[in-house]
RNA sequence: CGGGGUGUGGCCCAGUUGGUAGGGCACUUGGUUUGGGACCAAGACGCCGUGAGUUCGAGUCUCACCACUCCGACCA
């Protein structure tokens, strides 16, 4: 599609007016247009959670550098990055504060005080907030050094019960991926050495963006008992025998915005699902100076507010500027109402994915929006969809993954593996591509590892991520 | 953290051998326009990323720092 697709990228984030840089590097300003998209998105997913008996909560942005500590591995994956408190005002604190890079120490600290009893069981809280993770290399919404996110932390009587919430949250953050942003994901499992810092297993849905690289959209992450090991959080069974919980925690961020950008945009700019448009409908009136067409628009634009959300345009920018700047901001429908509508009794309604027009009676003008904004995200899921299968390529050997990447460009490798680890980093360091994940629906591409040839274990995509 | 590139009105960029800053777009006002980024006229907007240095004099030369950006390594 595009010469330079980071160039691209970039570029949409400010014309669209979703971010605006500050002074501090990897810190973004999301303005009113970006962070309507994410409220949307946060409204949508949190009916989801609660739906599925969630609670929301609130947990401190600090973290004494001790209470991080207390897990051994998940103090290793993330001290690298975190940022410290230091100072109090003038005062030296006797222990730094790390703000919070994710908060599963203070989520055990605090499970560790509430939880006594068999009766107590599950806990399923939630929380949206930012956290900050010092990087190196930062990128509007997909990577930047404090990002807004929803953390979900949940305990469970058993291992069974902590292995399905995992599961059942990956599944939630997959329909949402598919019915509400249009995007196909890959769930699957994360190899040992891209799981996260402390958790048994992670779990993950993996999207394919246009340019066929991948992009991690959700995570989900079985904990088994060690950090309730660690953090000492215990309950007494129904025969009054200490019993260590079984632990989840599961996130999504604003890279999902990335997500969307990248998934569905074009050279015009963004393409918005009707389901997180912050608009869905802009009613542009053509010679609003003529008698009655303003008149006419605003009623209209009235009418619509009462099922969609709807804005009009009624500056004295030409009809042509408007309709790239909604272009670009990715409305999904554009309603243009000018004489020769009025005249008639309708107006014209433009799709933004393929720009296709519809002259549209002003009686049945609902049920048409309806009709369309369906059609449209049918239509750009299909489109990703198709992107995602054409960009997914079945190799056997390292030679066959290279003459891939060499004759189709980035996407999805299917491979298999032996479950070594050596395997994962020579393949890398041969072909640059890692693993993504280890996919739930299983294929047999062969009997024997891409890499050393050995009985394979399992089929696994592999891909340049973001 | 390594390697490139960039930093000049809000945005995109000119700026010669060092001599005190210019264009287009956007903005304001008035008028004409309006079915794919309209036009005319008048106006307003600058510590040239920051800090040191060289010089009679620095947007321009030197050094340091900061930010953005692209390509790697690491990560949601």
């Amino acid at each position: 599609m595009e010469v330079d697709f980071a160039q691209w990228y970039t570029d949409i984030v400010k014309k669209a007016d979703l971010i605006d840089y500050s002074s501090v590097k990897g810190c973004m300003v999301i303005r009113p247009y970006g962070f309507a998209i994410w409220e949307n998105i946060k409204n949508d997913l949190d009916a989801r959670f609660k739906a599925t008996g969630h609670e929301n909560v609130y947990m401190p942005m600090f973290i004494p550098e001790s209470l991080l500590e207390k897990e051994k591995d998940h103090v290793e994956g993330f001290a690298p990055e975190v940022a410290w408190v230091t100072h109090g005002g003038s005062e030296e604190l006797q222990e730094r504060l790390c703000v919070r890079p994710t908060s599963e120490t203070l989520f055990c600290e605090h499970y560790a005080n509430i939880v006594h009893s068999y009766r107590d069981l599950p806990k399923l809280y939630n929380q949206w907030c930012s956290v900050v993770r010092w990087e190196k290399t930062t990128r509007p919404f997909l990577r930047s050094r404090e990002f807004l996110w929803q953390e979900g932390h949940t305990v469970h009587a058993t291992a069974e019960d902590a292995v399905e919430e995992t599961e059942r949250m990956l599944n939630v953050y997959a329909d949402f991926c598919e019915d509400d942003l249009c995007m196909p994901v890959i769930k699957g499992k994360k190899t040992e050495s891209d799981k996260f810092a402390g958790a048994v297993s992670t779990y993950a849905i993996e999207a394919l963006m246009h340019d066929g690289k991948a992009l991690q959209a959700g995570t989900s992450h079985y904990f088994g008992d060690g950090f309730a090991k660690a953090f000492g959080i215990q309950y007494s069974d129904k025969n009054n025998t200490l019993q260590y919980v079984h632990q989840t925690s599961w996130g999504v961020t604003t890279r999902l915005i990335g997500a969307i950008i990248m998934s569905h945009g074009d050279n015009n700019g963004l393409v918005l699902p009707p389901a997180v448009a912050p608009v869905q409908v802009v009613v542009i009136p053509v010679a609003q100076h003529k008698a009655g067409v303003l008149e006419k628009a605003n009623e209209l634009t009235e009418r619509l507010k009462e099922k969609f959300r709807v804005k009009i345009d009624d500056s004295d920018n030409s009809p042509g500027w408007k309709f790239s700047e909604y272009e670009m901001k990715g409305v999904p429908l554009r309603i243009e109402i000018g004489p020769k509508d009025i005249e008639k009794n309708q107006c014209v309604l433009v799709r933004r994915d393929n720009r296709e027009k519809t002259f549209v009676p002003l009686d049945n003008i609902e049920s048409e929006i309806e009709r369309l904004l369906k059609e449209l995200a049918t239509s750009i899921y299909n489109k990703a969809l198709k992107n995602l299968e054409n960009r997914t390529y079945a190799c056997k050997t390292v030679d066959e993954i290279n003459a891939s990447l060499a004759e189709n460009g980035d996407g999805f490798i299917k491979a298999m593996w032996c479950g070594d680890e050596a395997c994962e980093d020579k393949v890398k360091e041969l072909t640059g591509v890692g693993t993504r994940c280890i996919p739930l629906q299983q294929e047999h591409i062969s009997d024997t590892c891409v890499c050393c040839g050995k009985p394979a274990k399992h089929m696994v995509y592999w891909g340049k991520a973001y």
